[in-house]
DNA sequence: CGACATATTGATCGACTTCAAGTGTAGTGG
DNA sequence: CCACTACACTTGAAGTCGATCAATATGTCG
């Protein structure tokens, strides 16, 4: 059984042999959280980066009127905070939306790596920079998106993630979040997405009851979203 | 006088002479764009990145309906569109919303450039990871600001940029778009962003006439955007 | 006839109005 | 925590009006 990151990095491009070995040597120290507690702290200056083991993580921001937006969402196999290794302070926080077991490597390890293995460093890069592309499908979806495409959208969108890291049972799958965090992911009222929820529901495209959704019309969801996975990068290719 | 490039990194780290001999020695080629030509376009397989010298462009989306959402705005000095060096496929198009000038380096010698040169590739990728964290706030704004907030952030974001890259004069700058870009920005219509200029004109908070605009009270501003210039990484720092 | 100034036209943009649709808030009950 | 209702507010769509500007046409004068 390969090192999670490993796996990860291998969904992109062939990792050597070496190359794994190196990433397998790197001191992880594992770390438990409850829902809803941080695993990173907004303003924070961490020396370590964490990648999700077990269960969903997101990033966010608060207002100060107390709204709260999640701008990405994080799933088993994700390295979530790498994002700090470079930008030293957090312009935002990372909060387990589940009980969440997390990975922490020190920065100064992942300095030496990318000082010794260049392209083991373009994958890491590479992760970073396709958070960035799934940020911008994001912003399209809220801002030219009806409610409705936007969350269709969103589902394909962690569908595939999920199936990639082999998550999925044909297409449903255990998805342990609530209309809440939903909404504050879509930017939209707990109200409006129950709303968007029955609707997707009455239509018979997916329904999603006691954490589990099952899609079931993929072809459906997907013209609903005008999906296109492209941005998810998920060929493996020479990078 | 540096390689715009030079001095886009120099902002967040230290170069050193050989570092900054090494940026220079890449082989840019220069290209002009009216306003409204694409720079790089979507599903393309760019093997060159391209820099903002002179004028403004966006990373866009279109959607079926004909609905544009630009997800990011580049100014002068930008690497726009480092990210295709290791995405491959283009997620998104970039265009000039002005008349623009951009330096275009070969995919093969930043590669090259990544092999040799760790602490300048850190560099590089610190600018696409800031890129990311500009994404989320933008997310955040458009999610959980009002209509007047977010188009105040967004000014704040512009000035801070702008005057990071010495092209504001106290606090004001050229700024030759038009409402409908901007609208396109904030993913609503004409009419609303309309509505939120003419709010902050009466409360006399800034202005934007003739191409130019002029903030007249950067504090009030700052107040309704709940403006925190972290997340633009503007500070020296060992990466 | 050419040189120059003055209209006409069309395109673009900003400002504004009206009305309809989308969305949020508050509250209920299961 | 989900589902749903009622009502108010935010925002979008469509359209009008006016200002500006460039390109073209027209007119006047030497």
């Amino acid at each position: 059984m390969s090192h999670p990151l490993v796996l990860n990095l291998a969904r992109h491009d062939r990792l050597t042999v070496d190359e794994e070995r190196v990433v397998e040597a790197l001191s992880w120290r594992i770390h438990e959280f409850a829902s809803a507690e941080d695993m990173v702290r907004e303003d924070a200056r961490p020396n370590e980066s964490c990648l999700v083991l077990q269960g969903f993580a997101a990033r966010y921001q608060i207002l100060a009127s107390g709204k709260r937006q999640l701008s990405a969402l994080h799933v088993p196999g994700d390295f979530v905070d790498l994002h700090s290794l470079l930008l030293k302070v957090m312009d935002h926080g990372v909060i387990a939306l589940t009980d969440c077991t997390a990975a922490f490597v020190p920065h100064e390890e992942l300095l030496r790596l990318s000082e010794t293995h260049p392209h083991l460093t373009r994958l890491l890069w590479l992760s970073t920079v396709i958070d960035a592309a799934i940020h911008r499908a994001w912003i399209v979806a809220m801002g030219r998106r009806s409610a409705i495409s936007h969350v269709a959208h969103l589902f394909c969108e962690i569908f595939l993630r999920l199936e990639a890291v082999g998550l999925t049972d044909r297409y449903s799958f255990y998805f342990p979040l609530n209309q809440a965090q939903l909404a504050d992911m879509q930017g939209r009222s707990i109200v409006h997405v129950n709303r968007t929820l029955h609707f997707l529901r009455s239509k018979e495209i997916m329904t999603w009851r006691d954490s589990v959704v099952a899609i079931h019309d993929w072809a459906g969801l997907e013209a609903i979203a005008e999906f296109d996975p492209t941005y998810l990068s998920l060929q493996i290719e020479p990078r």
